[in-house]
DNA sequence: ATCATATATTTCCAAATGGAACTTGTTTAT
DNA sequence: ATAAACAAGTTCCATTTGGAAATATATGAT
């Protein structure tokens, strides 16, 4: 019973996953390929999964609030985390030091944050989320617990417990993986416009 | 025992995540909140997970090639499914077609792909690796699988499928979500510039 | 004390980005 | 058969982005 429905001769780079999902249900073939024929499967998914969140979310807050991603992002991380720095956020979010800088201005310019020197480091500014800022915070937030727990829902509670834990322990271990690849030239053409 | 280290009064979030990590060495407060005091805790670690991937092999891909990441996307792609058409590059990478557009356009200009226009129905391009162009991608695959194995190391070869199983179901779920949230207006005002 | 080094943040600016409009070609409805 | 609707791909252009330099402050070495 050979299926021809785009399954490539090509081994299976999907640990534990059984061939059932090759020709998906809703899937482009690329996608499929990417997802069930990638040796990379772990980092196409997690990206691809990030996706599917951020797009929707995102946009919902841009069409909301009038807020950009790293606009958001700031009042997120102070939501969880209030009194940090700008470079705080820079570290656990990814985007960078200027890119926040800007969103921090319009922030405070928009009542949502306050920014306060500290007297220790002059160098440092606390932000902390204003009246109106956690109300933001607190009023946009189940959007995304919500869009999360239907995310979710494909999996029963064992199976919720598992994910944590084992995405818990790649995140503890990734302290150890290198920020940056070793820099030396390759035999390919360094082809630049 | 009570620990002062940054522990919130705060529920924690993590399913099947003891208390262990909450001093998590090597992490910001900033970060650790994000990941063990976060009710999305799915989701900040795909997005974090990701970024530890992404942002040094792409680095590296724009330093050794010469390549954006949109660009080397369309090489990566094709690597793994030859003719195809721009739309499924972007259906499948979450990169806005204009943006494809533009870095196919390089890469036909540098001879890494070919694009023919498509006799059956004359609005699409099909898109091949050249010969340079898939010497490209293979060599510089190894770094791709190799960061990825090395992200793996953490886990062994069953948790390695349960991760992989558990990860293809929320893909597998991921055709019933939404790709975009509601538009109603909030209470708050929308604060534009 | 002084100077080099490191850090937090901001500013500058060339380049990338992506929404929207446009072009070309195909499908569907009447 | 014709027109509306749809789809692939490109172009336009205002905005965003992020690397690098600049600024201000702090730390460490001599």
């Amino acid at each position: 019973m050979q299926s021809r429905q785009g399954r490539q001769d090509r081994e299976d780079f999907s640990p534990g996953v059984t061939g059932g999902p090759v020709a998906a249900a809703g899937l482009d073939e690329m996608t499929a390929a990417k997802l069930w024929g990638n040796p990379c499967w772990l980092t196409y998914r997690l990206n691809y999964l990030a996706l599917r969140y951020n797009v929707p979310l995102y946009n919902w807050v841009e069409r909301t609030y009038g807020l950009s991603r790293p606009e958001y992002v700031v009042i997120y991380s102070l939501g969880l985390k209030d009194g940090a720095l700008a470079r705080d956020i820079a570290n656990s979010s990814g985007f960078p030091q200027n890119t926040l800088s800007r969103a921090i201005q319009k922030l405070v310019g928009l009542g949502l944050i306050e920014r306060t020197a500290d007297d220790a480091d002059r160098r440092c500014n606390v932000l902390r989320l204003t009246k109106e800022g956690r109300a933001l915070f607190e009023e946009s937030l189940p959007r995304f617990v919500d869009f999360e727990h239907m995310m979710l829902e494909a999996l029963d509670e064992d199976e919720r417990k598992t994910l944590s834990a084992l995405m818990a322990k790649l995140v503890l271990a990734s302290t150890g993986w290198p920020g940056r690849i070793g820099r030396e030239e390759s035999s390919q053409e360094k082809a630049n416009s």
